[in-house]
DNA sequence: CGATTGACAATAATGATTCTAAACTGATAA
DNA sequence: TTATCAGTTTAGAATCATTATTGTCAATCG
């Protein structure tokens, strides 16, 4: 379990396994909060600045990126592959897209930018939402 | 001035055209301050709270949208019309990209989604920091 | 063995946003 | 004109997410 975070070069300490822990294979775009609330669970001392502190330095690694879908907190993703997202516009569920979209712009519309590259947030209406409706 | 504003059915107190007037036009992706600190200048007795509220009823209205772009506050965009966005990853500069891109999404990647539109960030840089590198 | 470093926890501080309560405004009715 | 009423504004308090600070401890290095 920890050699797979061997080559992040950074300390493994017990919380931050289980910080690791719980992103690893997490589809669910959590907030610290979350983060926070499940890793409590098995250490009761944790407190919101590791969690925080931990994420950053993952982020440095860039084994976690953090999503600008919600205005209202920040939320993170383990799942560093350039991906999008597609959120119901009703219930706010998320669902993963992966797939690359190479999409070109004139240079009419860049105005001297160098395209780097593009994140795509699709909207739309889940299942559930459109059964309801 | 203000005829253009009647078909919103909202008071249009001298507070309320003030800031629709420094919304009207901008392309700077402004932020609940950035409006502050414009209409103080006319209006010294304006309280965030009276600029909060706007842009709410403006969002209600749907003449204003809430843009998803920057983490650390809201930043709220006058032009409803469905465009997009290129932001240095450099100096955060922010352009707007007015052209219409229909994505479509195989099923098997919607899982039951109903696909109703997209919103695209593109980044890369912009000429000031090309030429700086 | 010290000395140094990095990480932790607790907590204080900050900054954006929301809430509250009282005063104000403008339209309409008496 | 005056009274009323709904909606708006204001100032400031409250809240929530995030960041900074501080003291402590454990691992590491010379």
């Amino acid at each position: 379990m920890e050699k797979k975070y061997r080559n992040l070069h950074i300390k493994l300490t017990p919380q931050r396994l289980a910080i690791l822990g719980f992103l690893d294979g997490n589809k669910t775009h959590p907030s610290a909060e979350d983060i926070y609330r499940s890793v409590i669970k098995k250490f009761p001392t944790m407190s919101f600045a590791t969690v925080y502190n931990t994420l950053e330095a993952l982020k440095n690694k860039g084994t976690v990126q953090e999503l600008k879908i919600d205005t209202d907190k920040r939320r993170y993703d383990p799942d560093i592959s350039s991906h999008h997202h597609i959120i119901c516009t009703e219930c706010k569920n998320i669902l993963d897209i992966h797939k690359d979209f190479r999409i070109d712009l004139s240079e009419e519309l860049t105005q001297g930018f160098e395209l780097l590259g593009n994140s795509i947030e699709f909207y739309g209406l889940c299942q559930k939402c459109r059964k309801r409706q």
